[in-house]
DNA sequence: ATCTAGGGTGAAACTCGGTGTCAGAGTAGC
DNA sequence: GCTACTCTGACACCGAGTTTCACCCTAGAT
């Protein structure tokens, strides 16, 4: 059928490309403004057809916003890894870690994508609409770790979760990335402590 | 300048008009799928052309979510209206009663656009980007309730307690109405309560 | 009764995002 | 050199949403 090794190397070629142009697609879009860049633009600044750029990514969001999926993922996997019997909330602090990972080895991009995002209204609900598609594996993590499970209950307490996660950044964008992303995440996580 | 009765009178004319033509556009969406209708269908469904019914609505996606935007103010001025000193969960627990109010006035029709709006992404992203709309207000109203005010925290709790609504009435649709929204509203809000 | 100003309507042209199709170029295995 | 496969770009197409313009209707003024 296919040489798995041969799928493999294409496979890394299209991620280094994908990169690539995403990193072209970035730079257009916080020079001249996400809405006002058009497909046609970002392609011919990227130096491909508007037919390949949308290959690669489905959408003009997708340029921006593709980095995210692994981190989603990531946190799935790195709440699965929380010991049996901790509680909810700090299991669902730490599967967060990956997130504040990401940030921290790269402030000044991270920064000035929080920005992009925020700034353009496509990309903000973008953002929303992704972060509610991690929610169902989250939920349903939370829901096997639980000794006494309430599906109802473990899904917000993921939707909040990823609500901390999502406040955090906007308030770290604010102070100019100047505050600690951890420390503000935990602070947002203490809403939940207190009455 | 103007008679600002004859504003007044044209203004209910107006939302008469609109409530109209939501009717018909959702029935239309009912009973053929949300994305396989066109604003061109929708519009000759509603007997006016596609320019006038998106001068009603600005999009394909207000027709069905228009009726929101009203609950989301109820809940902020009932936010407003909870007495000093209340806890946060519990002030935002109530100002979401008007949710279920709107709910059981007209269960099955609640339940009839529920479904629709989970159906399609299209209206379910649309829906999201309604809520988080609401969170500014909500987020101010709990900030300044408190006697020792934290922006962060308050930003959270907010979006916490819309997951509440969406997820409860997420589960309400799934058991095709026959929980209670109230109750099952409650059950989500105690995932605050315990660990 | 006529004129006139303003808002509501519909027709049309336009932009743009996204999908699907197709033909051609490059490439690896035979 | 032949074949199968993938990637690419060009093109046509669709639907959402914006804008413009002309038309109608109604209400108030003369």
């Amino acid at each position: 059928m296919e040489d798995p090794t041969r799928a493999k190397t294409r496979d890394i070629a299209r991620t280094a490309i994908r990169a690539e142009l995403a990193q072209a697609a970035i730079e257009l879009f916080r020079r001249e403004g996400f809405d006002q860049v058009t497909l046609n633009d970002v392609a011919a600044a990227a130096g491909v057809s508007r037919s390949t750029f949308l290959r690669y990514f489905g959408s003009k969001e997708e340029a921006v916003l593709g980095a995210m999926d692994d981190l989603g993922a990531q946190a799935a996997v790195a709440l699965c890894a929380r010991p049996y019997g901790e509680g909810d909330w700090t299991a669902l602090r730490r599967c967060l870690d990956p997130f504040i990972d990401a940030y921290r080895a790269d402030p000044s991009g991270s920064l000035a994508i929080t920005r992009l995002i925020q700034e353009s209204p496509a990309l903000r609900n973008r953002q929303l609409e992704k972060q509610a598609s991690w929610l169902p594996a989250l939920t349903r993590v939370l829901t096997d770790r639980s000794s006494r499970p309430d599906p109802l209950v473990a899904a917000v307490r993921a939707a909040a979760a990823l609500d901390c996660l999502s406040i955090a950044v906007t308030h770290w964008s604010a102070s100019n990335g100047g505050e600690d992303l951890a420390a503000l995440l935990d602070q947002a996580f203490s809403a939940f402590a207190t009455t």
